[in-house]
DNA sequence: GCGACAG
DNA sequence: ATCTTGTCGC
């Protein structure tokens, strides 16, 4: 589907994310509770093979309701800023595959808390139309203070005087997790959304249901 | 100039 | 991302 004009130098794919973090929608339309939520993620080997995964949870009860592996081999190589033109195209490959349109999709990775405002979350909640939002194991951009060991509490990320996410804590004492908005969700959703996907764990469900599947479509 | 740097 | 032994705790 996106086959032919996709950036081959790192000074394209930046301008590719200038042309399009323009488009942008932080509107938030969704329901509190939307009936689906929908993981993603990518797993390496060590010879440029990739496999990506989608897995769509019901909500309430975090059981699984459909999923999608894609394999394929790496188009471009891993840079800070410019890692979804890595990972976009396996999991572009892999949500054409669902036979239900996701709710909003839960990233492995940033949303504006990138810095060029436009990670992995943003270019795929532009590019699918879908609500999407960032939840990154660690920092990439911004600093922050140190969130309450509670679980739910949470502090700003900023980043050059802009809000670009948060940093929350979803399991009591455990390193906390970064959220940021993509596309058509505000943060404080994104983060509510978070809480409900992490009832036992530090990663969502989501995150954690694709990670595995990823793995085991690599091999 | 010197670090930092999503996965 | 992925590579890895042991270790602490429920």
């Amino acid at each position: 589907m996106h086959t032919g004009d996709w950036p081959k130098t790192a000074e394209e794919a930046r301008a590719v994310q200038e042309r399009l973090r323009d488009l942008v929608d932080l509107t938030d339309d969704l329901p509190a509770l939307p009936p689906t939520v929908t993981g993603l993620d990518v797993a390496y080997d060590e010879s440029d093979g990739i496999a990506a995964a989608v897995v769509t949870l019901e909500t309430a009860g975090l059981t699984v309701v459909e999923a999608r592996t894609h394999r394929a081999k790496a188009v471009f190589p891993y840079e800070p800023g410019l890692f979804a033109f890595r990972e976009l195209p396996p999991l572009l490959a892999a949500l054409e595959g669902l036979a239900h349109t996701p709710d909003v999709l839960v990233c492995d990775g940033h949303g504006l808390a990138h810095p060029r405002r436009f990670g992995l979350a943003c270019h795929l909640g532009v590019l699918t139309g879908l609500p999407a939002f960032g939840v990154g194991k660690t920092r990439f951009v911004g600093t922050h203070d140190e969130p309450e060991q509670a679980r739910g509490s949470s502090a700003p990320l900023a980043d050059a005087g802009e809000e670009v996410g948060a940093v929350l804590r979803t399991q009591d004492g455990v390193k906390p997790v970064y959220v940021s908005a993509g596309h058509r969700i505000g943060l404080a959703h994104a983060c509510r959304l978070t809480l409900a996907l992490t009832p036992r764990y530090r990663l969502p469900e989501t995150t954690r249901q694709a990670d595995r599947l990823s793995r085991a479509a690599l091999r």
